[in-house]
RNA sequence: GGAAGGGUCGCAUAGCGGUCUAGUGCGCGGCUUUGGAAAAGCCGUAAAGGAGAAAUCCUUUCGUGGGUUCAAAUCCCACCCCUUCCGCCA
């Protein structure tokens, strides 16, 4: 959510970024509705003041000087509900077309419709080459035992799996190595609710545009990443300046439908509705340079762990179109999948600003007495069983095993 | 799932149709007093929106949403949440 006076004030700049990220919204329309909507309040507020100090006066009086104010008043009892029934109407569609305003995506960001247009800054590490025929990691894993679809389909139906033996092992060695890293960093450890109400995903920008990607089931949902719930976990707080920022590492299972992706990776466990995620969630102060630094930090903690599990990927910035609603700018890091011959995402780092600290009302007190909304970020510590992909096929031997990266031999 | 009680200003509590411009205590801030402090006394103590150059004024908010009424913290309905007890249960 941008604020309206900030609307109003740059609508150019609100109406590039909508012509930026390829959304459909008529700016004008909101300008139009916002200004009837203030004609009408005001309106409406004078009425209500002349209705409270005829009340006032109500009260001190008898018999016939009384009776003529209550007539008065029940006269603009009449008008005010009428003029409210317009102005309930009128501030529907304003809220409906203010959750479409998409924050201002930074100068930095590459213009585009879709990935093709996102920019790679950095690369670590090199292709993995073999000296024997290099295998794809559904070989490896369903010749070790470690995965089972057949059974996983039998009983999730569509992209549905079972990770046995090593692999549940392996998932788990990496949850508590990247937890344990991140902890070192000064972010406080987190299991967080995968079970959401409705309000955490609108406050975090997931919805309503991501309708048809949650799976929701009365006024809850189930979360496709943690930073919906860890959002949620401040809501309607004030927070002390000297609190921020608040760095969080949570933990949960996350669900994705997916729809729309039907034809896409319909093979193995690279795309599924039901995964693991590490996340990182950052709250800091009101500021474009905070956010920008933290930004960077999320970023290079998660190709730090990368690097220290022997992975070779690639950052990118994602272009406008592919920046979400609510993202000022966003990095994916890709990590090389050698049977793909191709990076595919495995961790995403975005930064908001108070875009969903607005929605969802978390603010600080700053030093100097004022009131603030947060800004938010958060980017993914690692993801299973994604990144299993990875490490299989990059680190994959002879023998038909991998290597296991030796930061994890402790955590196995 | 059943039963009862409850959600009021940071915290605790009062209020149960019009004098509520929500009282009181605690906390917090300022001032007086003091060599300094404590204590005491006095004053102040929220958020959002709107008008205004400003002082200031207006509107909204007593869990949320509806309703009754000229008028709702107060009455009615629904929902949410909390507490206690019973049942079920990893």
């Amino acid at each position: 959510m941008l604020d309206i006076k900030f609307i109003r004030q740059n609508s150019e700049l609100v109406r590039e970024a909508i012509r930026k990220k390829y959304i459909d919204l008529d700016l004008n329309r909101l300008l139009d509705v916002d200004e009837k909507r203030l004609e009408l309040l005001k309106e409406i507020e004078g009425l209500r003041a002349k209705q409270n100090k005829l009340a006032g006066e109500i009260a001190g009086l008898k018999g016939e000087e009384r009776d003529a104010k209550i007539g008065e008043s029940k006269n603009i009892k009449k008008n005010l509900q009428e003029k409210e029934g317009e102005y309930k109407k009128i501030e529907e569609e304003f809220n409906g077309l203010m959750l479409k305003v998409p924050n201002i995506p930074d100068p930095s960001v590459p213009e585009g419709k879709d990935e093709s247009f996102n920019q790679e800054i950095r690369k670590w590490g090199e292709k993995p080459t073999f000296d024997f025929p290099a295998k794809d990691y559904l070989n490896i894993m369903e010749q070790n035992g470690w995965l089972d679809l057949e059974r996983g389909v039998k009983v999730s139906g569509f992209r549905g799996y079972f990770l046995k033996g090593k692999a549940a092992l392996l998932s788990m060695a990496i949850w508590k190595f990247v937890v344990d890293e991140l902890v070192k960093k000064g972010f406080e450890p987190v299991l967080a609710p995968s079970l959401a109400r409705k309000e955490n995903f609108v406050g975090t920008g997931w919805l309503p545009s991501g309708e048809k990607e949650i799976y929701q089931m009365d006024d809850m949902g189930l979360v496709g990443t943690s930073e919906v719930s860890m959002m949620g976990y401040h809501k309607d707080e004030i927070l002390k300046e000297e609190e921020l920022p608040k760095k969080y590492v949570a933990f949960s299972p996350c669900f994705r439908k997916e729809a729309g992706a039907y034809g896409k990776d319909t093979k193995g466990i690279l795309r599924v509705h039901e995964f693991y995620k590490v996340e990182q969630v950052i709250l800091c102060k009101a500021d474009h340079q905070e956010s920008v630094k933290w930004h960077e930090e999320l970023t290079k903690n998660a190709e730090e762990l990368n690097q220290k599990l022997g992975l070779h990927y690639r950052a990118v910035i994602c272009s406008t179109g592919e920046t979400g609603l609510g993202q000022v700018k966003k990095y994916d890091i890709e990590t090389w999948i050698p049977s793909e011959n191709k990076y595919r995402e495995t961790h995403s780092s975005s930064y908001f600003h108070d875009f969903q600290t607005r929605r969802l009302n978390i603010r600080y007190r700053a030093k100097d007495g004022e009131l603030y909304f947060a800004h938010s970020l958060n980017n993914t510590a690692i993801a299973t069983p994604r990144i299993l992909i990875a490490i299989i096929e990059q680190r994959q031997q002879k023998d038909g095993t991998f290597k296991l990266p030796e930061i994890l031999e402790k955590y196995l």
